[in-house]
DNA sequence: AATGAATGAGTCTTCATTCAT
DNA sequence: AATGAATGAAGACTCATTCAT
């Protein structure tokens, strides 16, 4: 979740951190080919052996900056609604459409760092791919405690398969992804996909 | 000069799906990337120079061996199971389950081509993403014509929309995309998922 | 002995040759580490690319110039005197001081290409002193044919072991490139050396 | 500043011998050029900075370690035949053939070391290549005290240069180097070698 | 005297594209 | 229309050396 453990000097910590954040921006910026080296360290105000002396290799930075990404993306869309938060069928159908409402505005704001993270990195790797597997798998298992305390305060269907439930919520979610890559999406248009996906999820698993 | 429209001379047109079928081969065995024309030159059998007589340059190429490519994903997907041919809910479930089987199958005996196609294409450029969501929107319509028909039967809801339910659909569908990424799936697992992904789709459309 | 045997185009091998020949004046000049392969093209007046057609790296074109070089040392070393010339010991002595001196004058003539070959090469790399030892043993052979040839006609003594007498003389022919090592030979200096070191050489194999 | 000569404090002394010591041992297991100065720093346990405390440069220490590693070999070829020791024609070969076998065995024992003197340290720079000319003509003058010594007990020739007879014998015993490069030596080989260079040597210089 | 993080010049190699034949 | 040798821009990575602490 935080840092590898074991950098006990925070001066190495925060510079590892700077040269991250520079890598963050310039894969936002340009993804993850088209940025070299070069612009990273140019970026961090660093040598490009500096770089060199955190991280191996162009490619051992993208799983720092992956972490940091996706981390970042999940905050955004979670925001407060933790789960169990929702008591009611109607508050876990909010909470679904708040995630949607979230997820347009992440997608509006920092169209880039979707792209980069959904779209560019699944690319670059066979390893990078099961990484991210590996990050969906842990954003599905988030998931489920949301399903699971719904089943558990009886709103939602007690016959369902939590994880594979998880899973189809999250594909719907993901789903806008999609429609945006498509080209902006009008407020209305937006607003048609909020109700209509939430009505869908929700049919899926409600009591 | 090379466009697909205007090739009057059949031995032309045969010589581009050579060269198109040779990159398929190649984009789908070693990724877009990683393949060099040299790779597709030697797999057609011709010389660079002929390469460059039929495609402006490797990003070219590419679009048509993307249209060939999904062309065929959609037909191993499909199969028989035409729009229209559901006339109860029960057969409705049962196309949706015959094509997430036969996706498995696809992801099973050819799964670089769909990683060549979901994971791979969109990261090359921003207009591939653009024309990626344009078949997006194809398939989109096309599942638009399964929902269409079963409304007009009434066995599906009269008050969805239509359009977004089928993206939803869809997405449900591509989720065993996902799933398989992480890596092989048992048949436990797969049957797992093909009854779980269908009573939630289906749940979400039925009347 | 010449070319790799299956280059049909002629053209083709012109360009190899000229390569070779650039790459040898550059590393006789500079010798194989301080020179880039961008010295070697500039000297060829070619591009980086056309030397990658032709020789997969840098490591690569060593190999054929340090054939061309040795041959080239041969060459001047023998001059006209071949195995089987000498009829008698005076003619062997006289053959092996020619030697000498022609070693010499090819020291002062070309004094880094001899230091290219006998010193930096075999630095390289393991592979490369392999290769040089087995250049060496080429060369042993070549020495034995005066050997036996003298043992035949009875001015060399029957009880030596030719292979091991071979390397001997080898030996002391070498001995004046460390000579030359340490810096500009006298030429009074430098005949006492050829008289001295003929002596030696031939009290070794004299019947 | 790091001079050898003045260091007054035997506590720095230590220290720049441990570094030499740690220089050594790296140098004649990876050799001069793969070896870096973040090896031996890390061999001697010390920081880089230390290192340019008492060395200018990589090239700097180099110069000590050869001292070094030059003694070490001669006394391990010299063992206990010290100059005058041989005091008929017998014990003179005797010598000849101990310091074969002794070389031999150095060959066998510390292969890195020996390729790391003659082969490798003499391509590095047009100065060591000097230095180790003046090495070898403190060998030379070594050998000539054998050869002077054999000459006043007139077990060999008087009519000899006795400095150049030394380099022949020297050249005789160094083209076991050439050998040993080869591959390694059978037993059998080895004391033919052993043998025909001492008859080849002997016959060279004896009355 | 010791530390070790920072420096940055230097170099090989790849590959899409061109063009003379 | 076909050939394939030539092109050259672009970029990742190393490592000896420095200097603030």
């Amino acid at each position: 979740m935080s840092e590898p453990t074991a950098s006990p000097d925070p001066r190495l910590a925060a510079r590892r951190r700077e040269l991250v954040e520079a890598a963050y921006a310039v894969f936002a910026d340009r993804g993850y080919r088209a940025a070299g080296v070069a612009d990273i360290v140019k970026h961090a105000g660093v040598s490009h052996g500096t770089f060199y002396n955190y991280f191996d290799n162009k490619r051992h930075i993208l799983d720092a900056v992956l972490d940091y990404s996706v981390e970042h993306l999940i905050e955004e869309v979670i925001g407060e609604d933790r789960p169990g938060a929702a008591e009611t069928s109607a508050e876990f159908a909010a909470q679904f459409r708040a995630f949607l409402r979230r997820l347009f505005d992440v997608l509006e704001r920092e169209p880039r760092l979707v792209e980069f993270v959904m779209l560019e990195a699944p690319a670059i790797d066979a390893e990078l791919v099961t990484r991210l597997s590996g990050l969906f798998g842990t954003l599905s298992s988030l998931t489920n405690e949301y399903v699971h305390s719904g089943v558990e305060r009886g709103y939602l269907r007690g016959d369902i398969d939590p994880q594979i439930a998880s899973e189809c919520l999250l594909a719907l979610l993901f789903s806008v992804v999609v429609l945006a890559a498509r080209g902006p999406v009008a407020a209305a248009d937006r607003e048609r996909h909020v109700n209509a996906l939430t009505d869908f999820a929700v049919a899926g698993v409600l009591a």
